[in-house]
DNA sequence: GTAAATTAGGACAAATTTAGTCCTCAATGG
DNA sequence: CCATTGAGGACTAAATTTGTCCTAATTTAC
């Protein structure tokens, strides 16, 4: 009968949400770097001058990006990364859901056994609207447009 | 050249955000069960018990509720809170700003100054949009669709 | 092969935000 | 007056975000 709806205990949501987290931002910033240095390999420790970026974290935001395709790393001596795909290839969405994981104001707009209600709940398909048009959005705005 | 907007110390974006907090989603029950108490005034003892939210959470957001309008407190013996307009009057946009502030992934998106680069900033725009979007689905989601 | 440089990844710590409690004061009805 | 109920502020606890740091794995140059 009510919303029941949370972010529960669920590890595939972990980190999930809708709000851009100061990671997410960073990110942006380092994904807009590089796109502007195609074709070569920058050190962690330029991109975190050039952006205003801890090192330290940023090295972690990189990895994010890495294991999701959009940058590719170098270790050793002459190390560091570089942007992998296009630019237009590489959506804000991709950089968000890279980062911060899905999109959503609430759990339940993603996966429906957290919120042991979402079928009775008659809040729950607003979620859902929301999830995708906010997607539908994101998806459409690619580095390209931003460099 | 980088988009550098984060929440800064603006107080008036204090609390503001995408994503529906717990608070919120409590807010939402509770403005649920209320509609469908039109007329008749009920203590935050009965609403806790009925919602499942903490009397004393309830306590606050029912004050922020009734700040924003939304609900009508009466105190005293025989006090309590009752639906102050018309189910249909109340949308879903209301109850997340009275409780959360205003709806946005990026606190630029509501107030340039916090970000120094706003104007300069080539993903600004999409905040702005995102929030738009948002904003426009969540207006037209009234509670008489609710209950 | 060794040394130096550089990322990978986990454990940890600090700061911030969210969630919730508790106490005293103000109002209301009987 | 007095029992009851909300108002509001101060406080605490829990969770999340934002970092740091250390060791291991890779790579290049010599």
């Amino acid at each position: 009968m009510y919303n029941k709806c949370r972010n529960g205990s669920n590890p595939f949501l972990h980190g999930s949400g809708m709000q851009i987290t100061r990671e997410t931002d960073y990110a942006i910033r380092c994904v807009l770097y590089l796109s502007g240095k195609r074709g070569s390999v920058t050190m962690v420790d330029e991109i975190s001058r050039k952006t205003a970026v801890p090192k330290s974290f940023l090295a972690k935001i990189l990895q994010k990006l890495s294991r999701a395709g959009i940058v590719r790393s170098h270790r050793g001596v002459k190390g560091g990364f570089e942007i992998s795909r296009e630019p237009r290839e590489i959506t804000l969405l991709d950089v968000i859901e890279a980062v911060q994981g899905p999109v959503a104001m609430n759990a339940c707009a993603l996966d429906e056994s957290v919120c042991s209600l979402s079928s009775s709940c008659s809040v729950h398909p607003v979620w859902v609207e929301v999830r995708g048009e906010v997607e539908k959005i994101l998806r459409k705005k690619n580095f390209s447009h931003f460099i």
